[in-house]
DNA sequence: CGTCCAGGTCTAC
DNA sequence: GGTAGACCTGGACGC
């Protein structure tokens, strides 16, 4: 193992980051190639360099993030997966407004200490393609799906040209993604030609904008665009589905609530609404 | 064994 | 604009 980097786990306004909080964000972060050990909390993933595949351990450790590779990495290559695990873990974000926001809250005491970081995958062309593989099935069916494009990835996720290489029987009958295939394969193709730019509706552009651009992609919906926001760090939507309703109304103890309503009872926390909903959600994912 | 449905989307009215 | 039906898969049910 070695040193990757260690740096501090405070967000961009100086608030405390929560290494387990940030794991635990979203299931996504859990998906294959992700892997999570337990005391300590280790979150582990395979990153590709070149030919081969980086293995790197994340850890919090004495109020830091340290990050371990599985063997020495060339300075640049080691730049490379800095940056992008920063960005994963959101460390330059700025989530003091949201804070502010919920300080009155009693709900949500419990966030300002480190909550509300959602990890994202390193690419948000693989936050797509998982978001995909969360539609119309059951959890199971999704984590089988993920295994199958890490073991493509020879245990890192696969990038958008061996995506379009990769023949239809794959999808059909190794990762048996059924009808989620073509669309997967469609956008990886886009991607690999160039005539799809997936990684820059990260920033500089609006809500709005990456909205549109997300809802214009195959297998992409309502409930696919939000979350993807999500994973984005963009949180005004709210991850509406066949989970979150049913679980939004256990905890308030309704016995059904429209999605107009939902939306209009998180509308008070503005940008943050979705993250608002999302966390009220997941309180329960580890203990305090 | 058949039916239903799970962290939805698309197409055709 | 809203809604019905189809769609791959596989696990959970009822019969």
């Amino acid at each position: 193992m070695t040193l990757l980097f260690e740096a501090p786990l405070r967000g961009a306004g100086g608030e405390p980051i929560s290494f387990g909080r940030t794991v635990y964000s979203h299931g996504c972060a859990q998906l294959p190639p992700a892997t999570l050990l337990e005391s300590p909390l280790t979150y582990r993933r395979g990153f590709r360099i070149g030919k081969g595949v980086i293995n790197v351990e994340m850890q919090e450790r004495g109020g830091n993030l340290r990050a371990r590779a599985s063997e020495r990495l060339r300075s640049r290559d080691t730049a490379v997966i800095v940056s992008t695990i920063r960005r994963m873990f959101r460390l330059d974000d700025d989530l003091s407004g949201f804070y502010r926001r919920i300080a009155a809250d009693e709900r949500f005491a419990w966030v300002t200490c480190g909550a509300g970081r959602i990890l994202a995958s390193p690419s948000v062309f693989e936050d797509v393609v998982k978001t995909i593989c969360t539609t119309n099935c059951a959890w199971s069916a999704t984590e089988r799906m993920t295994q199958a494009l890490s073991d493509l990835g020879e245990g890192a996720f696969p990038d958008g040209a061996l995506l379009a290489r990769t023949p239809d029987s794959w999808y059909r009958e190794v990762a048996r993604m059924g009808y989620r295939g073509p669309y997967v394969r469609t956008i990886a193709r886009e991607v690999s030609d160039g005539r799809l730019d997936l990684e820059s509706l990260r920033d500089g552009i609006a809500d709005a904008e990456v909205e549109r651009a997300l809802l214009a992609l195959p297998g992409i919906g309502p409930y696919g665009a939000a979350h993807v926001m999500q994973l984005l760090g963009r949180h005004r939507q709210l991850v509406l589905d066949s989970w979150t309703r049913p679980k939004y109304c256990r905890l308030m103890g309704k016995k059904k609530a429209a999605d107009s309503t939902i939306r209009r009872s998180f509308a008070r926390y503005g940008e943050y609404a979705g993250l608002a909903f999302w966390l009220l959600l997941t309180r329960d994912w580890i203990e305090d």
